[in-house]
DNA sequence: GTCAATCTTGGCGCCATCTTGACGGCCGGG
DNA sequence: CCCGGCCGTCAAGATGGCGCCAAGATTGAC
Protein backbone atom coordinates (compact mmCIF):
# COMPACT_ATOMS: atom_id res chain seq x y z
CA UNK A 1 0.00 0.00 0.00
CA UNK A 2 1.64 3.49 -0.70
CA UNK A 3 2.32 5.36 1.84
CA UNK A 4 1.90 9.39 2.25
CA UNK A 5 2.81 11.77 4.64
CA UNK A 6 0.88 14.88 4.84
CA UNK A 7 1.92 17.54 6.35
CA UNK A 8 0.25 20.78 7.53
CA UNK A 9 -0.60 23.27 10.60
CA UNK A 10 -4.42 23.38 9.84
CA UNK A 11 -6.02 20.18 11.34
CA UNK A 12 -9.52 20.74 8.92
CA UNK A 13 -7.14 20.52 5.66
CA UNK A 14 -5.57 17.23 7.62
CA UNK A 15 -8.38 15.94 7.84
CA UNK A 16 -10.18 16.48 4.75
CA UNK A 17 -6.63 14.98 2.76
CA UNK A 18 -6.41 12.16 5.17
CA UNK A 19 -9.92 11.18 4.69
CA UNK A 20 -9.98 11.51 1.12
CA UNK A 21 -6.72 9.81 0.80
CA UNK A 22 -7.72 6.84 3.20
CA UNK A 23 -10.85 6.04 0.91
CA UNK A 24 -8.68 5.56 -1.90
CA UNK A 25 -7.13 3.29 0.02
CA UNK A 26 -3.36 5.34 1.04
CA UNK A 27 -1.57 4.56 3.97
CA UNK A 28 -1.44 8.08 5.62
CA UNK A 29 0.64 9.36 7.95
CA UNK A 30 0.14 13.13 9.53
CA UNK A 31 2.48 16.22 11.14
CA UNK A 32 1.69 19.63 11.78
CA UNK A 33 5.21 20.97 11.92
CA UNK A 34 8.48 20.20 10.16
CA UNK A 35 10.50 18.62 13.10
CA UNK A 36 7.42 16.36 13.10
CA UNK A 37 7.44 15.31 9.61
CA UNK A 38 11.07 15.09 9.48
CA UNK A 39 11.18 12.74 12.35
CA UNK A 40 8.04 10.81 11.13
CA UNK A 41 9.78 10.62 7.74
CA UNK A 42 12.76 8.89 8.73
CA UNK A 43 10.89 6.78 11.10
CA UNK A 44 8.41 5.45 8.67
CA UNK A 45 9.42 6.46 5.20
CA UNK A 46 6.84 7.63 3.39
CA UNK A 47 6.17 7.19 -0.92
CA UNK A 48 5.47 10.51 -1.19
CA UNK A 49 5.31 13.68 1.21
CA UNK A 50 2.05 16.35 0.69
CA UNK A 51 3.89 19.48 2.09
CA UNK A 52 2.40 22.60 3.40
CA UNK A 53 4.59 25.75 2.91
CA UNK A 54 3.13 27.65 5.79
CA UNK A 55 4.43 25.82 8.94
CA UNK A 56 4.89 27.58 12.64
CA UNK A 57 8.37 25.98 13.50
CA UNK A 58 10.54 26.04 9.95
CA UNK A 59 10.85 27.14 7.03
CA UNK A 60 9.51 24.77 3.96
CA UNK A 61 12.62 25.25 2.17
CA UNK A 62 14.54 23.73 5.41
CA UNK A 63 11.91 21.45 5.46
CA UNK A 64 12.42 20.09 1.73
CA UNK A 65 16.02 20.07 2.15
CA UNK A 66 15.96 18.21 5.45
CA UNK A 67 14.63 15.18 3.56
CA UNK A 68 16.22 15.72 0.29
CA UNK A 69 19.09 14.91 2.70
CA UNK A 70 18.65 11.17 2.41
CA UNK A 71 15.77 10.74 0.42
CA UNK A 72 14.55 11.14 -3.08
CA UNK A 73 10.85 10.49 -2.13
CA UNK A 74 8.73 12.90 -3.99
CA UNK A 75 7.56 16.09 -2.36
CA UNK A 76 4.14 17.98 -3.42
CA UNK A 77 4.08 21.61 -2.03
CA UNK A 78 0.95 23.32 -1.12
CA UNK A 79 0.93 26.61 -0.87
CA UNK A 80 -1.38 29.98 -0.25
CA UNK A 81 1.81 31.88 -1.68
CA UNK A 82 1.03 32.56 -5.90
CA UNK A 83 4.70 34.02 -5.72
CA UNK A 84 6.32 33.13 -8.56
CA UNK A 85 9.52 33.43 -6.31
CA UNK A 86 8.50 31.24 -3.80
CA UNK A 87 7.48 28.12 -6.84
CA UNK A 88 10.67 28.90 -8.16
CA UNK A 89 12.50 28.28 -4.21
CA UNK A 90 10.28 25.61 -3.52
CA UNK A 91 10.63 23.90 -6.90
CA UNK A 92 14.79 24.43 -6.88
CA UNK A 93 15.19 23.01 -2.90
CA UNK A 94 14.12 20.02 -4.11
CA UNK A 95 10.32 19.75 -4.34
CA UNK A 96 8.16 17.71 -6.99
CA UNK A 97 5.33 20.00 -7.48
CA UNK A 98 3.62 22.97 -6.43
CA UNK A 99 0.12 23.46 -5.50
CA UNK A 100 -1.91 26.35 -4.87
CA UNK A 101 -4.40 26.55 -2.48
CA UNK A 102 -7.27 26.89 -2.62
CA UNK A 103 -6.64 23.61 -4.65
CA UNK A 104 -9.58 21.11 -6.09
CA UNK A 105 -9.14 17.43 -4.62
CA UNK A 106 -9.42 15.53 -7.64
CA UNK A 107 -6.31 17.85 -9.10
CA UNK A 108 -4.11 17.05 -5.86
CA UNK A 109 -4.73 13.69 -5.97
CA UNK A 110 -3.74 13.46 -9.65
CA UNK A 111 -0.89 14.99 -9.22
CA UNK A 112 -0.13 12.69 -6.64
CA UNK A 113 -0.68 9.76 -8.76
CA UNK A 114 1.96 10.86 -11.61
CA UNK A 115 3.96 11.56 -8.56
CA UNK A 116 4.05 8.01 -7.34
CA UNK A 117 4.15 6.60 -10.85
CA UNK A 118 7.04 8.31 -11.89
CA UNK A 119 8.66 7.34 -8.94
CA UNK A 120 8.07 3.75 -8.99
CA UNK A 121 10.13 2.95 -11.56
CA UNK A 122 13.32 4.62 -9.61
CA UNK A 123 13.43 1.55 -7.65
CA UNK A 124 12.28 -0.72 -10.96
CA UNK A 125 14.33 -1.07 -13.96
CA UNK A 126 17.30 -1.07 -11.90
CA UNK A 127 19.87 -2.85 -10.52
CA UNK A 128 20.41 -3.07 -6.92
CA UNK A 129 16.95 -4.00 -5.88
CA UNK A 130 18.39 -8.47 -6.20
CA UNK A 131 19.17 -10.05 -2.50
CA UNK A 132 21.59 -12.99 -3.12
CA UNK A 133 22.15 -16.20 -1.20
CA UNK A 134 23.80 -18.99 -1.44
CA UNK A 135 21.07 -21.29 -2.88
CA UNK A 136 18.46 -18.80 -4.18
CA UNK A 137 18.43 -15.07 -5.35
CA UNK A 138 15.16 -12.62 -4.41
CA UNK A 139 14.40 -9.47 -7.33
CA UNK A 140 12.30 -7.41 -5.21
CA UNK A 141 11.86 -5.13 -8.20
CA UNK A 142 10.26 -7.75 -10.30
CA UNK A 143 9.12 -9.89 -8.13
CA UNK A 144 10.77 -13.25 -9.12
CA UNK A 145 12.94 -15.89 -7.04
CA UNK A 146 15.31 -17.83 -8.72
CA UNK A 147 16.78 -21.38 -7.19
CA UNK A 148 19.25 -23.62 -9.33
CA UNK A 149 18.97 -21.21 -12.51
CA UNK A 150 15.21 -21.82 -12.26
CA UNK A 151 11.82 -19.51 -11.57
CA UNK A 152 10.76 -20.66 -8.36
CA UNK A 153 6.56 -20.00 -7.98
CA UNK A 154 5.31 -18.20 -5.04
CA UNK A 155 1.97 -17.64 -3.93
CA UNK A 156 0.87 -14.20 -3.04
CA UNK A 157 1.08 -14.84 0.13
CA UNK A 158 4.26 -16.13 0.54
CA UNK A 159 6.03 -13.61 -1.46
CA UNK A 160 4.55 -10.69 0.68
CA UNK A 161 6.05 -12.67 4.11
CA UNK A 162 9.46 -13.01 2.16
CA UNK A 163 9.42 -9.60 0.64
CA UNK A 164 8.80 -8.29 4.24
CA UNK A 165 11.69 -10.38 5.86
CA UNK A 166 14.14 -9.65 2.81
CA UNK A 167 13.35 -5.74 3.04
CA UNK A 168 14.13 -5.93 7.33
CA UNK A 169 17.38 -8.78 5.88
CA UNK A 170 19.47 -9.42 8.95
CA UNK A 171 17.32 -7.66 10.95
CA UNK A 172 14.92 -9.63 13.56
CA UNK A 173 11.10 -9.36 12.56
CA UNK A 174 8.56 -9.80 15.24
CA UNK A 175 5.26 -12.10 15.01
CA UNK A 176 3.50 -8.99 15.57
CA UNK A 177 4.90 -7.14 12.72
CA UNK A 178 4.93 -9.93 10.28
CA UNK A 179 1.36 -10.52 10.37
CA UNK A 180 0.34 -7.08 10.77
CA UNK A 181 2.19 -6.18 6.94
CA UNK A 182 1.18 -9.63 5.78
CA UNK A 183 -2.46 -10.36 6.65
CA UNK A 184 -3.56 -6.88 8.45
CA UNK A 185 -3.72 -5.60 11.99
CA UNK A 186 -7.15 -8.37 12.95
CA UNK A 187 -4.30 -10.97 12.59
CA UNK A 188 -1.97 -9.73 15.07
CA UNK A 189 -1.78 -13.17 17.19
CA UNK A 190 -2.97 -15.57 14.83
CA UNK A 191 0.79 -17.13 14.66
CA UNK A 192 -0.62 -20.37 12.94
CA UNK A 193 -0.34 -18.67 9.53
CA UNK A 194 3.36 -18.08 10.04
CA UNK A 195 4.34 -21.38 11.00
CA UNK A 196 2.33 -22.50 7.88
CA UNK A 197 3.79 -20.13 5.86
CA UNK A 198 7.27 -19.94 6.93
CA UNK A 199 7.29 -23.88 6.18
CA UNK A 200 6.37 -23.32 2.80
CA UNK A 201 8.93 -20.18 2.31
CA UNK A 202 11.93 -22.89 3.73
CA UNK A 203 10.49 -25.97 1.48
CA UNK A 204 10.59 -24.14 -1.37
CA UNK A 205 13.77 -22.08 -0.54
CA UNK A 206 15.59 -23.86 1.68
CA UNK A 207 18.39 -26.83 0.29
CA UNK A 208 17.48 -28.54 4.09
CA UNK A 209 13.86 -27.12 4.89
CA UNK A 210 14.37 -28.69 7.93
CA UNK A 211 17.02 -26.96 9.45
CA UNK A 212 17.17 -23.40 7.77
CA UNK A 213 19.56 -21.99 7.51
CA UNK A 214 18.09 -18.57 5.76
CA UNK A 215 15.00 -18.31 7.70
CA UNK A 216 15.89 -18.77 11.25
CA UNK A 217 13.19 -18.90 14.00
CA UNK A 218 13.67 -16.65 17.06
CA UNK A 219 11.93 -18.39 19.64
CA UNK A 220 8.90 -16.45 20.98
CA UNK A 221 10.23 -13.58 19.47
CA UNK A 222 9.85 -13.88 15.43
CA UNK A 223 11.87 -14.72 12.53
CA UNK A 224 15.07 -13.60 10.83
CA UNK A 225 16.16 -13.40 6.67
CA UNK A 226 19.84 -13.93 6.84
CA UNK A 227 21.37 -13.24 3.38
CA UNK B 1 23.35 19.17 -23.15
CA UNK B 2 20.01 18.88 -21.86
CA UNK B 3 17.29 18.53 -24.97
CA UNK B 4 13.55 20.39 -24.41
CA UNK B 5 11.29 19.33 -27.34
CA UNK B 6 8.19 22.40 -27.23
CA UNK B 7 5.23 21.52 -28.34
CA UNK B 8 2.59 24.46 -29.39
CA UNK B 9 0.36 25.96 -32.63
CA UNK B 10 1.47 29.62 -31.41
CA UNK B 11 4.67 30.74 -32.62
CA UNK B 12 5.24 33.61 -30.64
CA UNK B 13 5.12 30.92 -27.38
CA UNK B 14 7.44 29.08 -29.38
CA UNK B 15 9.69 32.19 -30.13
CA UNK B 16 9.84 33.26 -26.56
CA UNK B 17 10.52 29.53 -25.05
CA UNK B 18 13.24 29.03 -27.77
CA UNK B 19 14.52 32.00 -26.48
CA UNK B 20 14.44 31.43 -22.93
CA UNK B 21 15.72 28.21 -23.29
CA UNK B 22 18.85 29.07 -25.78
CA UNK B 23 20.22 31.37 -23.26
CA UNK B 24 20.01 28.65 -20.17
CA UNK B 25 21.53 26.35 -22.34
CA UNK B 26 19.18 24.33 -23.65
CA UNK B 27 19.03 22.69 -27.29
CA UNK B 28 15.68 22.90 -28.38
CA UNK B 29 13.51 21.14 -30.77
CA UNK B 30 10.29 22.65 -31.92
CA UNK B 31 6.83 21.06 -33.12
CA UNK B 32 3.50 23.26 -34.08
CA UNK B 33 1.22 20.12 -33.88
CA UNK B 34 1.26 16.82 -32.56
CA UNK B 35 1.83 14.62 -35.50
CA UNK B 36 5.39 16.65 -35.53
CA UNK B 37 5.90 16.13 -31.91
CA UNK B 38 5.76 12.67 -32.28
CA UNK B 39 8.10 12.57 -35.58
CA UNK B 40 10.47 14.47 -33.83
CA UNK B 41 10.35 12.61 -30.49
CA UNK B 42 11.34 9.80 -32.39
CA UNK B 43 13.87 10.94 -34.47
CA UNK B 44 15.69 13.11 -31.72
CA UNK B 45 14.72 12.03 -28.54
CA UNK B 46 14.33 14.58 -25.81
CA UNK B 47 15.23 14.67 -22.58
CA UNK B 48 11.98 16.50 -21.28
CA UNK B 49 8.93 17.70 -23.27
CA UNK B 50 7.22 20.40 -22.90
CA UNK B 51 3.20 20.20 -24.45
CA UNK B 52 0.17 22.88 -25.47
CA UNK B 53 -2.65 20.70 -25.20
CA UNK B 54 -4.62 23.03 -27.54
CA UNK B 55 -3.16 21.45 -30.72
CA UNK B 56 -4.89 21.85 -34.09
CA UNK B 57 -4.21 17.97 -35.25
CA UNK B 58 -4.54 16.04 -31.90
CA UNK B 59 -5.97 15.94 -28.65
CA UNK B 60 -3.77 16.71 -26.44
CA UNK B 61 -3.72 13.43 -24.67
CA UNK B 62 -3.27 11.62 -27.25
CA UNK B 63 0.30 12.62 -27.66
CA UNK B 64 0.64 11.97 -24.18
CA UNK B 65 -0.19 8.11 -24.90
CA UNK B 66 1.43 8.58 -27.84
CA UNK B 67 4.77 9.36 -25.92
CA UNK B 68 4.59 6.81 -22.83
CA UNK B 69 4.14 4.06 -25.62
CA UNK B 70 7.88 4.52 -26.01
CA UNK B 71 9.52 7.00 -23.45
CA UNK B 72 9.49 8.02 -20.17
CA UNK B 73 10.48 11.22 -20.99
CA UNK B 74 8.88 13.98 -18.69
CA UNK B 75 6.23 15.76 -20.04
CA UNK B 76 5.15 18.90 -18.89
CA UNK B 77 1.73 20.18 -20.10
CA UNK B 78 1.06 23.43 -20.61
CA UNK B 79 -2.69 24.58 -20.89
CA UNK B 80 -4.73 27.45 -21.16
CA UNK B 81 -7.86 24.99 -19.71
CA UNK B 82 -8.43 25.63 -15.65
CA UNK B 83 -10.33 22.92 -15.26
CA UNK B 84 -9.71 20.51 -12.61
CA UNK B 85 -11.29 17.67 -15.28
CA UNK B 86 -8.62 18.64 -17.91
CA UNK B 87 -5.83 18.52 -15.42
CA UNK B 88 -7.21 15.40 -13.80
CA UNK B 89 -6.89 13.97 -17.49
CA UNK B 90 -3.58 14.76 -18.84
CA UNK B 91 -1.78 13.74 -15.56
CA UNK B 92 -3.59 10.52 -15.43
CA UNK B 93 -2.78 10.41 -19.69
CA UNK B 94 0.65 10.23 -18.30
CA UNK B 95 1.97 14.24 -18.10
CA UNK B 96 4.38 14.84 -15.24
CA UNK B 97 3.21 18.08 -14.51
CA UNK B 98 0.71 20.85 -15.47
CA UNK B 99 0.98 24.35 -16.06
CA UNK B 100 -1.74 26.91 -16.94
CA UNK B 101 -1.54 29.93 -18.72
CA UNK B 102 -0.74 32.50 -18.90
CA UNK B 103 2.57 31.57 -16.67
CA UNK B 104 5.57 32.91 -15.36
CA UNK B 105 8.64 32.15 -17.28
CA UNK B 106 10.18 31.64 -13.82
CA UNK B 107 8.10 28.81 -12.88
CA UNK B 108 7.88 27.24 -15.97
CA UNK B 109 11.36 26.97 -15.87
CA UNK B 110 12.18 26.01 -12.10
CA UNK B 111 9.32 22.98 -13.01
CA UNK B 112 11.45 22.05 -16.18
CA UNK B 113 14.75 21.88 -14.04
CA UNK B 114 12.57 19.54 -11.43
CA UNK B 115 11.43 17.66 -13.97
CA UNK B 116 14.92 16.89 -15.34
CA UNK B 117 16.14 16.25 -12.07
CA UNK B 118 14.27 13.88 -11.05
CA UNK B 119 14.68 12.23 -14.27
CA UNK B 120 18.11 11.94 -14.29
CA UNK B 121 19.06 8.61 -12.57
CA UNK B 122 16.80 6.86 -15.12
CA UNK B 123 18.14 5.07 -18.06
CA UNK B 124 18.74 7.48 -20.71
CA UNK B 125 16.88 7.59 -24.27
CA UNK B 126 18.96 4.87 -25.34
CA UNK B 127 15.70 2.08 -24.57
CA UNK B 128 16.13 -0.16 -27.28
CA UNK B 129 12.38 -0.01 -28.66
CA UNK B 130 12.06 -3.09 -29.81
CA UNK B 131 11.52 -6.32 -28.01
CA UNK B 132 12.01 -9.98 -29.82
CA UNK B 133 10.71 -13.23 -28.65
CA UNK B 134 11.09 -16.47 -30.29
CA UNK B 135 7.75 -16.23 -32.13
CA UNK B 136 7.34 -12.50 -32.38
CA UNK B 137 8.51 -9.17 -32.11
CA UNK B 138 7.75 -5.80 -30.94
CA UNK B 139 8.35 -2.32 -31.94
CA UNK B 140 7.13 0.33 -29.33
CA UNK B 141 8.41 3.00 -31.35
CA UNK B 142 6.57 2.07 -34.30
CA UNK B 143 3.46 0.02 -33.32
CA UNK B 144 3.91 -2.45 -34.48
CA UNK B 145 3.81 -6.23 -33.84
CA UNK B 146 5.17 -8.96 -36.54
CA UNK B 147 4.65 -12.62 -35.96
CA UNK B 148 5.83 -15.22 -38.96
CA UNK B 149 6.67 -12.29 -40.84
CA UNK B 150 3.64 -10.94 -40.82
CA UNK B 151 1.71 -7.98 -39.16
CA UNK B 152 -0.59 -9.16 -36.62
CA UNK B 153 -3.32 -6.29 -36.03
CA UNK B 154 -4.03 -5.09 -32.55
CA UNK B 155 -6.94 -3.40 -31.42
CA UNK B 156 -6.21 0.12 -29.31
CA UNK B 157 -6.74 -1.50 -25.97
CA UNK B 158 -4.55 -4.84 -26.96
CA UNK B 159 -1.93 -2.20 -28.06
CA UNK B 160 -1.89 -0.06 -24.68
CA UNK B 161 -1.84 -3.22 -22.56
CA UNK B 162 1.02 -5.16 -24.22
CA UNK B 163 2.29 -1.83 -24.24
CA UNK B 164 2.30 -1.63 -20.77
CA UNK B 165 3.82 -5.44 -20.28
CA UNK B 166 6.64 -4.84 -23.02
CA UNK B 167 7.55 -1.73 -21.33
CA UNK B 168 8.28 -3.92 -18.04
CA UNK B 169 9.51 -6.78 -19.51
CA UNK B 170 10.48 -9.59 -16.83
CA UNK B 171 9.12 -7.87 -14.18
CA UNK B 172 5.45 -8.69 -12.62
CA UNK B 173 3.02 -6.02 -13.20
CA UNK B 174 0.38 -5.83 -10.87
CA UNK B 175 -3.13 -6.06 -11.90
CA UNK B 176 -3.91 -2.66 -10.61
CA UNK B 177 -1.25 -1.36 -12.17
CA UNK B 178 -2.13 -2.60 -15.37
CA UNK B 179 -6.00 -1.63 -15.04
CA UNK B 180 -4.90 1.73 -14.13
CA UNK B 181 -2.42 2.71 -17.04
CA UNK B 182 -5.00 1.00 -19.36
CA UNK B 183 -8.40 1.86 -18.23
CA UNK B 184 -8.00 4.28 -16.08
CA UNK B 185 -8.02 5.00 -12.23
CA UNK B 186 -11.69 4.24 -12.14
CA UNK B 187 -11.23 0.71 -13.04
CA UNK B 188 -8.54 -0.61 -10.92
CA UNK B 189 -10.65 -3.50 -9.61
CA UNK B 190 -12.38 -4.23 -12.95
CA UNK B 191 -10.38 -7.89 -13.03
CA UNK B 192 -12.47 -9.06 -15.90
CA UNK B 193 -11.03 -7.01 -18.91
CA UNK B 194 -7.48 -8.39 -17.97
CA UNK B 195 -8.68 -12.20 -18.41
CA UNK B 196 -10.43 -10.81 -21.82
CA UNK B 197 -7.62 -8.94 -22.84
CA UNK B 198 -4.66 -11.31 -21.50
CA UNK B 199 -6.89 -14.16 -23.59
CA UNK B 200 -6.83 -12.07 -26.69
CA UNK B 201 -3.18 -11.23 -26.80
CA UNK B 202 -2.70 -14.91 -26.15
CA UNK B 203 -4.95 -16.25 -29.19
CA UNK B 204 -2.80 -13.22 -31.33
CA UNK B 205 0.49 -13.92 -30.13
CA UNK B 206 1.41 -17.23 -28.26
CA UNK B 207 1.97 -20.31 -30.46
CA UNK B 208 0.20 -22.20 -28.42
CA UNK B 209 -2.54 -19.84 -26.62
CA UNK B 210 -3.40 -22.21 -23.87
CA UNK B 211 0.00 -23.09 -22.63
CA UNK B 212 1.36 -19.36 -23.05
CA UNK B 213 5.28 -19.05 -22.51
CA UNK B 214 5.74 -14.93 -22.98
CA UNK B 215 2.46 -13.85 -21.19
CA UNK B 216 2.56 -15.88 -17.68
CA UNK B 217 -0.29 -15.53 -15.10
CA UNK B 218 1.23 -14.79 -11.57
CA UNK B 219 -2.01 -16.27 -9.77
CA UNK B 220 -3.46 -13.08 -7.32
CA UNK B 221 -0.99 -10.69 -8.06
CA UNK B 222 -0.89 -10.11 -11.98
CA UNK B 223 1.13 -10.36 -15.10
CA UNK B 224 4.58 -10.48 -16.58
CA UNK B 225 5.67 -10.48 -19.88
CA UNK B 226 8.96 -12.63 -20.68
CA UNK B 227 10.89 -11.75 -23.36
C1' DG C 1 -29.10 3.71 -41.99
C1' DT C 2 -26.44 -0.41 -42.15
C1' DC C 3 -22.72 -3.14 -41.02
C1' DA C 4 -18.45 -4.64 -38.88
C1' DA C 5 -15.20 -4.23 -35.38
C1' DT C 6 -14.41 -3.47 -30.74
C1' DC C 7 -15.51 -3.07 -26.08
C1' DT C 8 -18.30 -4.38 -22.05
C1' DT C 9 -20.64 -7.62 -19.14
C1' DG C 10 -22.10 -11.91 -17.14
C1' DG C 11 -21.79 -16.76 -16.07
C1' DC C 12 -19.58 -21.26 -15.33
C1' DG C 13 -16.25 -24.90 -13.99
C1' DC C 14 -11.80 -25.92 -12.45
C1' DC C 15 -8.04 -25.64 -9.59
C1' DA C 16 -4.51 -23.34 -6.69
C1' DT C 17 -4.52 -21.07 -2.59
C1' DC C 18 -5.95 -19.97 1.85
C1' DT C 19 -7.85 -21.20 6.16
C1' DT C 20 -8.47 -24.07 9.98
C1' DG C 21 -7.86 -27.75 13.15
C1' DA C 22 -5.24 -31.52 15.07
C1' DC C 23 -1.03 -33.94 16.39
C1' DG C 24 3.73 -34.64 17.95
C1' DG C 25 8.32 -33.01 19.26
C1' DC C 26 11.28 -29.92 21.76
C1' DC C 27 12.42 -27.27 25.76
C1' DG C 28 12.30 -24.87 30.09
C1' DG C 29 10.15 -24.47 34.56
C1' DG C 30 7.66 -26.15 38.44
C1' DC D 1 9.48 -36.15 36.27
C1' DC D 2 5.58 -34.04 34.42
C1' DC D 3 3.46 -30.19 32.30
C1' DG D 4 2.55 -26.19 29.46
C1' DG D 5 3.99 -23.25 25.88
C1' DC D 6 5.91 -22.90 21.37
C1' DC D 7 7.04 -24.59 17.01
C1' DG D 8 6.90 -27.62 12.85
C1' DT D 9 4.06 -30.74 10.06
C1' DC D 10 0.13 -32.48 7.77
C1' DA D 11 -4.33 -32.67 5.65
C1' DA D 12 -9.08 -31.50 4.48
C1' DG D 13 -12.64 -28.25 3.55
C1' DA D 14 -13.76 -23.49 2.03
C1' DT D 15 -12.64 -19.83 -0.87
C1' DG D 16 -11.66 -17.16 -4.58
C1' DG D 17 -9.09 -16.28 -8.87
C1' DC D 18 -8.55 -17.50 -13.54
C1' DG D 19 -9.49 -19.16 -18.27
C1' DC D 20 -13.07 -19.61 -21.38
C1' DC D 21 -17.32 -18.68 -23.81
C1' DA D 22 -20.79 -15.85 -25.63
C1' DA D 23 -24.23 -12.45 -25.83
C1' DG D 24 -25.39 -7.47 -25.66
C1' DA D 25 -23.61 -2.33 -26.16
C1' DT D 26 -20.98 0.85 -28.28
C1' DT D 27 -18.31 2.90 -31.61
C1' DG D 28 -16.90 4.13 -36.10
C1' DA D 29 -16.79 3.54 -41.25
C1' DC D 30 -19.23 3.71 -45.43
Amino acid sequence: MTRVLVVDDEPQLIRALVINLKARKYEVDAAQDGAGALRLAAARPPDVVVLDLGLPDMDGADVIRGLRGWTRVPIIVLSARHSSDEKVQALDAGADDYVTKPFGMDELLARLRAAVRRAEPVTGPGEGAVVATDTFTVDLAAKKVRRDEADVRLTPTEWHLLEVLVRNRGRLVGQTQLLQEVWGPAYRTETNYLRVYMAQLRRKLEADPSRPRHFVTEPGMGYRFEP
